[in-house]
DNA sequence: GAGTGGTCTAGACCACGAG
DNA sequence: TCGTGGTCTAGACCACTCA
């Protein structure tokens, strides 16, 4: 069963990667071209969405839907170390960041093994990519676990909060553990707005617990990535693996 | 700008977790609430869809929309070590694995470094949670690094296409270091059959390349896992990071 | 065969953006 | 101001499920 809006997709599609629409130009409208494919227009905007996805079209409110070419996604690494932090330089993205205080709630009581009513400071990057939004990240700290104040970042290192774990490594914290969690969901209401998209847009939602040498959790931290123009990149040695095959010495 | 859709889920949801509707129990039909809440059956169903993302609702073609709990997500490892290998047996989901014999192709002579003509073992594994499918695995693995036969796979350790790895140890193959790429977008057409999902619906894919101790890429793994019902957890030690903050010495 | 969800058309109104 | 995309209603037809 083909589906007519996979199928403008597959035609339009077409019409792109031949240069009949070119690189830049804006399509006809939502209207012409349901008109022309006679369909309705849900059914065309849906069509639309899939090249969306695949990055060969960007949409303008207000003005038209554009051609686009793909481009390399945003890299993010899993607890990069502050060595790398030259990241900023390489990253595509501006980053701005601000900081609170706020209450622990029950939620990071819980993760975090420490009284609902307890300060946090809650850092919360917004990285752009060009004009566009492109990440939200919260990064959650206990504000017992450093004596100095770490309200104060001069100077962004990277986009994913590498610079509270430089305060943190200031101040005599040392971690040992980092956990992360990866899920890919849609938008929330709220992720929606504050990215500029739609809530029925992937997203790459990452929790990062990061643990010191005495068993605390000293930082948590939320990251909402635009899941297609992310990519999360790990990499690990094979080489400290046991090397056995479990349950078979010498079975050859 | 409150969305109509938005509205009527957070009814919705209000209704379910107060118990109105009961776990289990079907909810009345798209069209009767469509009609109890004065609105189009399209924007009832994105209402339905928001739900449906939070594991409050499972749909049922042809039966109805029933109300569920969410429940916790299944665990992917990056690189699980063979020594972890009863995964399978902790593991919620059944998998089948086949295996068949390719060309590589263009994309893949790419990333392996091979002819475009050359041969490839293909693995497949299906991975069922219950009885809805949830991921979808391809390993590929040039004919030419093993010499005997890789096509036998007796016992499946995991999902995730390790037994392919354990069959690469014990023909010698030493693997050096895997890189996995993560990304979090929508379902292709293709894949939302297969995975019996829409094609509206978040998906993690995983591309997991593998090299040996000579640089060869030896295996490659596609991985497409359901976004909402997967968890992929990256545990990294910090304790080997540099301990400095880049730039400053002692600027105490 | 009756009822359900899956998909689509047709048409409307609103919010945004550029001239 | 006017054309654009964003959202919604109304109604239709088809495919699937189950009694």
């Amino acid at each position: 069963m083909a589906l007519r809006h996979q199928e403008i997709a597959d035609d339009l599609r077409r019409k792109i990667t031949a240069g009949e629409y070119a690189l830049g130009k804006r399509l006809p409208s939502e209207a012409a071209l349901s008109e022309a494919y006679e369909a309705g227009r849900p059914t065309l905007r849906d069509a639309l969405d899939v090249l969306r996805a695949e990055g060969l079209l960007a949409k303008r409110h207000g003005s038209g839907n554009y051609v686009t070419r793909p481009q390399p996604p945003v890299r993010y690494f899993p607890t990069a170390y502050p060595g790398e932090s030259d990241a900023v330089a390489r990253s595509p993205l501006r980053t701005s960041v601000s900081a609170m205080s706020v209450r622990a709630g029950h939620e990071f009581a819980l993760l975090m093994g420490v009284s609902p009513n307890a300060w946090l400071v809650k850092y919360t990057y917004a990285n752009h990519e060009g004009v566009t939004p492109h990440s939200l990240v919260h990064v959650h700290v206990p504000q017992t676990v450093a004596e100095r104040d770490l309200r104060e970042i001069r100077m962004v290192h990277s986009p994913w909060g590498e610079d509270v774990r430089n305060l943190l490594a200031k101040a005599g914290v040392r971690l040992t553990v980092t956990e992360e969690r990866l899920t890919a969901r849609l938008a929330t209401a709220e992720e929606a707005q504050l990215l500029q998209i739609t809530t029925r847009t992937p997203v790459m939602a990452i929790e990062r617990v990061a643990t010191d040498a005495k068993g605390r959790v000293v930082e948590v931290t939320r990251l909402v990535l635009r899941g297609e123009r992310t990519a999360v990149v790990v990499t690990m040695p094979t080489a400290n693996r046991g090397g056995e095959v479990p349950g078979e010495g010498s079975t050859d």
